[in-house]
DNA sequence: CTGATTTTTGACCTCAAGTTCAAGAATATG
DNA sequence: CATATTCTTGAACTTGAGGTCAAAAATCAG
């Protein structure tokens, strides 16, 4: 009973993930986190308690997705490195196209929030830890179908095809297509 | 003439730095200055005209300062391999040593005003190509020393050792000491 | 010492962030 | 319909950020 909620909270959460993504943790107000989503900043509070706890929810939303994506890109059928050449490709892409260059809102969280809050710092942790999972059984498969070489480290190689990837997202702040895409074919090269 | 400044500002920009890489740009206000500088606000505003501005000098102190480690990490004798393994071991144990895992202040920058100041971008993108430089010929010495095969192309190999150092970076705020070294061992195995 | 000049100090101002709350609106039950 | 319950709205509150300014303090030229 009581009167009913005139948004969906699911709906909410996505579209304050944009919004943080695109400005921030510290440079999003309750003032446009409203405007984004379209509901009053006391209501918003009332679903939500604080700002704080919406980003928390944008996060794992945010994890959420990016698992997704990462496992459809590397389920696709083809060789270990053109799955994961890709799925950078994509990152990147999806990066330079974008009308503002907003990075990855799990790599901005761990520069904005890293060491300072213990929950995001997990909560990133966990989404690089889960993609380094998927890499390396990507990197296993390639092994058993014969596209990866045997002797390679199928972890070592993940983990740093995930630094590969964090510092692509960082760069993309400041460097064009042709140097980021260089970058992809130089990592593409270890294995 | 005039009374004479009662601080000296190189000290101040300096101190500057150091509280604006552990807190931020947005996240290091006024008041913070003054206190991690000893110096009046009142003063701080006299003597360089808004934060915005204190900022700047500060990105360009932290510019100069990694410029010349990269420079003195690189000379020292021994193969290019040996030397730019001390170097990305250097970066990253300093930082995990430190009280406040801060990571670097470009890369911070990068991420927190990348885009939206472009001033600080284009600052940020300088340090980043110089350092790329730096490593480019590092290589290139390497392979007149005999000590790095010919055909490695020491450009990709820079800017992807480059991307890799801003994966560390960031990766340290959310990661530890063995991880990333691991990932320091498999990005040199690349040349 | 008197100005002229520059710096320091601390009070003060404005604005927005983050949050709370009281009042009203919408629903379900009985 | 009366009531209980939940949600919405907009005003209001507190705090601190970022910055300004007038007055006092320190220096040097004459």
């Amino acid at each position: 009973m009581g009167r009913p909620k005139e948004f969906q909270p699911d709906a909410v959460v996505a579209q304050a993930m944009e919004a943080f993504w695109t400005s921030g943790y510290a440079g999003t107000s309750p003032a446009d986190l409203a405007e984004a989503t379209g509901v009053g900043k006391g209501s918003l509070y009332h679903a939500f308690g604080s700002k704080r706890e919406l980003f928390g929810k944008a996060l794992d939303l945010y994890g959420r997705g990016g698992s997704e994506l990462t496992e459809a890109y590397l389920d696709e059928p083809g060789t270990a490195k053109e799955r994961i050449r890709a799925y950078l490709e994509f990152l990147v892409d999806t990066d330079l196209d974008a009308p503002v260059r907003r990075g990855c809102l799990a790599a901005n969280t761990a520069l904005e929030l890293g060491g300072r809050d213990p929950e995001a710092t997990e909560a990133v942790r966990r989404m690089t830890d889960r993609t380094i999972e998927l890499l390396t059984r990507r990197l296993e498969r390639g092994q058993r179908d014969g596209d990866v070489a045997p002797e390679v480290d199928a972890r070592s190689q993940a983990l740093l095809l995930m630094n590969t990837i964090v510092g692509l997202r960082v760069m993309a702040r400041t460097h064009d297509g042709p140097v980021l895409h260089g970058i992809i074919e130089s990592a593409l090269a270890g294995f």
